[in-house]
DNA sequence: CTGAAAGCGCTAACAT
DNA sequence: ATGTTAGCGCTTTCAG
């Protein structure tokens, strides 16, 4: 337990050879003597000696290392999407680094700011809910690309899942169930949240059912979630199905559902969006609209790995919803 | 979109000062003229500069980051105890970054080693999957505390919660409800599944119900939980309560019990161990043993706090788990 | 194959 | 109050 890391110099000096040696070593350069190598091997072992990362980025200019800011780390939907990425950023010799916004855009804007500092090769935003402007000042200086979050700027990368198809897509699918008083808990600033809305009412209104269009906010978590379902279960024209804006509001809404003696779904429907991998399992069983966030994910990695090799033209990747049926929605009676 | 960073230097001819000028502005130093001071913020600004974090560090010895390890990012155990740690963290005004195991001991060695090149001033790990020896090395060049797994180097601080007498905890509250086929489903080698295990036999031992003892392994996730109760299931002594190494697995078991047309808990009791926020919630409402990850969480970030300050002698602290009794476990009947 | 030297961006004495 | 300089640990020419 110390704080004196050893350097190249040391362990240069421990194996007898000159400093640039052991750097020719650590990079595995193939113009050196077997004995040699060795015997600088044997010392950075002994030393404990691993680069500084720092100061192979100052004299190198990058850094190798992908920062990741997720919106949320409770959100089981970005845990998905953070394994995906890594995976695909491991193929292309990167790592990552993971910072999160902890449900506030001031500490996600920290989050930015500390990898941008850092001088990260490229960031992954997902799920961000910071200012688009600081997203673009941050775009000027290092590749961006914005996972399940649509761009704004017509210079930043994205890719999204088309969330007005897939909210009209759970909205039909409660249609088809025979629902008419189908509410929505929305997602206020959250990712994808505004279009989910408009596409529901836009549904709604399709199927000439504007007059029952009534939504709460649940921020996108699950106590957000059980807040909205009070408030719509307390209202005059109780729903019989309700469409959340995501998977963790969904649970919330589930949560007070069976806390008011509600079954689901024979006397309340809920469907989710995210598809997270928490929906299939545990005792919850959501239906939802799988966003494919692993999909998601690794298209994310390539266009940032792409922009690494000098794409310059912006891409916006959009990935088609799918409908999960599971066992919260059933007919409506 | 660019890859040119800014640098002190162009901050300076921009404002026609010094580079000591500018680091001196940036820093916040009282002894700066007002209008030199607002020159060179207004030139930062116009350039959207950031001072270069690897080459402040490799200045001044330091980092001011805080590496935090989770094992898996899956778990909501964790996502609470990061949130706590950057609470804490932020308070001393310390920035966090995040590396997950990703679930595999490998991968988490990779973030661990990333964090190490990284020379981050201090390292947090919690529910650590990797070697013992691997975090004796890593902590001879930079101070590691465990948090939610306890230390084997009696150089190495630790918070762990008090696994045996949680589990001991666990298994009598299911006794006092009249159960007997008590079954457990054990982490593997996930972090404090030994001694929940240890616990779980002792207690069904001191109560005389050695013989009803079986374990199946969960492997501390959704999936494992799931199959670890498959099995319990189909056994010929069909056990009338299950105790769960940790939340996650108790999801799967919940899961399971309801597609064998099971009723928690009047047909089968669970029981889980971490009480995380999703246990609480949702459709699960769990009964559950708190582990108090805020409190750990907030006790790493002290004793790593204290290290920093030069505390040499090793501390470990012990959190006192508690039962919270929810809706997964009834009287047996 | 090996060593010396320059320099990445910054801070921290030290001058002025 | 402001400018100059050395040097953090490393890679990368360039000479031996």
């Amino acid at each position: 337990m110390s704080n004196e890391h050893p350097t190249i110099h040391d362990v240069a000096k421990l194996a007898g050879v000159s400093k640039s040696l052991v750097s020719l070593v650590m990079r595995g350069a193939p113009q050196v003597s077997d004995a040699r190598r060795a015997a600088v091997k044997k010392a950075a072992a002994e030393l404990g000696y691993r680069p500084n990362a720092a100061a192979k980025h100052l004299v190198q200019g990058r850094t190798f290392v992908i920062g990741v800011v997720v919106a949320d780390l409770h959100n089981p939907f970005y845990a998905d999407m953070v394994d995906s990425i890594e995976q695909a950023a491991t193929r292309a010799d990167y790592r990552i680094l993971i910072g999160s916004g902890f449900q506030s855009p001031d500490r996600e804007a920290v989050a930015v700011d500390t990898f941008l500092q850092l001088r990260v090769d490229g960031l992954i935003l997902t799920g961000s809910t910071i200012p688009a402007s600081d997203i673009e000042k941050a775009a000027e200086t290092v590749p961006v690309v914005l996972a399940s979050r649509s761009s704004t700027s017509d210079a930043i990368d994205s890719v999204v899942v088309d969330d007005p198809a897939g909210a009209i897509m759970a909205v039909e699918h409660l249609i088809q169930l025979g629902h008419r008083r189908i509410a929505h808990i929305h997602g206020g600033e959250g990712s994808g949240a505004l279009a989910r809305r408009e596409g529901y009412e836009r549904a709604m209104a399709a199927a000439g059912l504007g007059k029952h269009v009534i939504s709460e906010p649940g921020r996108h978590i699950e106590q957000g979630g059980m807040d909205a379902t009070r408030l719509l279960l307390a209202g005059r024209h109780r729903p019989t199905a309700i469409f959340a804006s995501n998977d963790l509001a969904a649970f919330g809404a589930l949560s007070v559902a069976k806390d008011h003696g509600l079954k689901v779904p024979e006397d309340l429907s809920v469907i989710g969006f995210d598809n997270t991998s928490m929906s299939r399992i545990a005792a919850i069983d959501l239906t939802t609209i799988d966003q494919r966030g692993s999909d998601q994910a690794a298209a994310a990695v390539s266009l940032l790995l792409e922009r690494l090799e000098g794409r310059t033209e912006t891409r916006r990747i959009v990935v088609e919803p799918n409908l999960v049926r599971r066992s919260t929605t059933a007919m409506a009676r």
